[in-house]
DNA sequence: GAATATAGCAACCGACCGGTCGGAAGCTAA
DNA sequence: TTAGCTTCCGACCGGTCGGTTGCTATATTC
């Protein structure tokens, strides 16, 4: 019909067929995530889909990527500027909770890594991998602010940085299945009140 | 090749066609779980498989009971012996680590559970229905044992029973993220520290 | 022992899967 | 103006999906 050819047009398409991607993986998951649903959803041909990433594998690993690029805006990206310690640890943690609960408008199947984390946890390939090293990133970054608290002097000195990351990882998964599975409106309000005694000033409920 | 068709005979091979079906699941999910997969594994005809159960979303109701048999075999059953209260909520909570642990034995793909209330999470249809049932019921076991706990004095009297279960609940999410992602061997033992926290005698962590 | 019921098979159906191929339509550079 | 590159399409490939049909062989029932 209309073979346009800019290479600006080429970068726009390419953009919508990953957008329309993670929408479709949050629901139905990187597998469910098909070249020929995608095409009819975008009004183009499959080849012309499959053009842009030349293998299904690609396609999700530019997909997960997205999602990674919107997760870093939501979640990292508004908590950078409170001050180090326990203020931007408790930002993250609030726009965390924030992201999951607006999923539905960005990602109507609800956090892609949440599903893809299931999804790929007994295969093998790139997409997994993918998914296990943006996994461990979140973590050490929480890690990390985690640890900037207790050097702050606002978390205990005792507190064991890993396993606090472990418990406050635990209070999301829990989070997004409520939000998702059951629909359950006062799981955010759950999930803040553990937080809030897990990160309350000089806590140290998750020792060593 | 060999239409046998005793009633006996027949049982065993519905056992036989479940069981297979509950592994491949676990691995694949359940929308992975293909009937022509599961005839090829057993040496029989799709046909064959098929008629047992008519379709494919029986097939997967069938697995998802099956696993859930097996869940209340190794979590539930073992600590009904134990005494009421704490004890009971701490055996329960043990065997429930144990489960996750040494799942992949049973199961190589980890907890159906996990797996499946992440897949159906954004659908419709009996199965999403089923994973809703099944996911509520042991939440309510569980705060059910919690509010032994509390009446035999052994948690505070101030203690949110949904609250705690919600935690709980996240524990043992991260725990199989952990175990099957990450096949991090610390994981259990992080688990079972915050819930030693969680579940101290008197402890008044997740209050109203 | 005959009638009935059923377990399982082989073959097949339309739909869809991921992927390939040749060509048409436009952009860009010489 | 033209040559070359790229985007995208339509048609097609082998294969798998869930499911159906017609049949045979056996178990069970009378």
């Amino acid at each position: 019909m209309s073979p346009r050819k800019s290479a600006a047009e080429a970068r726009a398409t390419r953009r919508r067929i990953v957008e329309r991607g993670v929408a479709i993986a949050s629901v139905d998951g990187l597998e469910g995530l098909t070249i020929g649903r995608l095409a009819t959803d975008l009004g183009m041909s499959k080849a012309g889909v499959l053009g842009h990433f030349g293998t299904k594998e690609t396609l999700q690993l530019a997909a997960l990527d997205e999602a990674a690029a919107v997760f870093v805006r939501a979640v990292w990206r508004p908590a950078e500027d409170a001050a180090p310690g326990l203020p931007r640890l408790r930002a993250v943690c609030e726009a965390w909770i924030a992201y999951l609960e607006s999923e539905r408008e960005t990602f109507p199947g609800g956090c892609l890594f949440a599903t893809a984390s299931v999804e790929f946890d007994a295969r093998g390939g790139r997409v997994r991998d993918a998914v296990v090293r943006l996994g461990r990133l979140w973590r050490r970054r929480l890690a990390g602010e985690i640890r900037l608290a207790v050097a702050a002097g606002d978390l205990s000195p005792d507190t064991d940085p890993e396993q606090l990351t472990y418990e406050i990882v635990g209070l999301y998964l829990v989070l997004n299945q409520d939000l998702q599975l059951f629909a359950d409106p006062r799981a955010p309000e759950r999930t803040r009140r553990a937080l809030a005694r897990l990160l309350a000033p000089g806590a140290s409920a998750a020792v060593a």
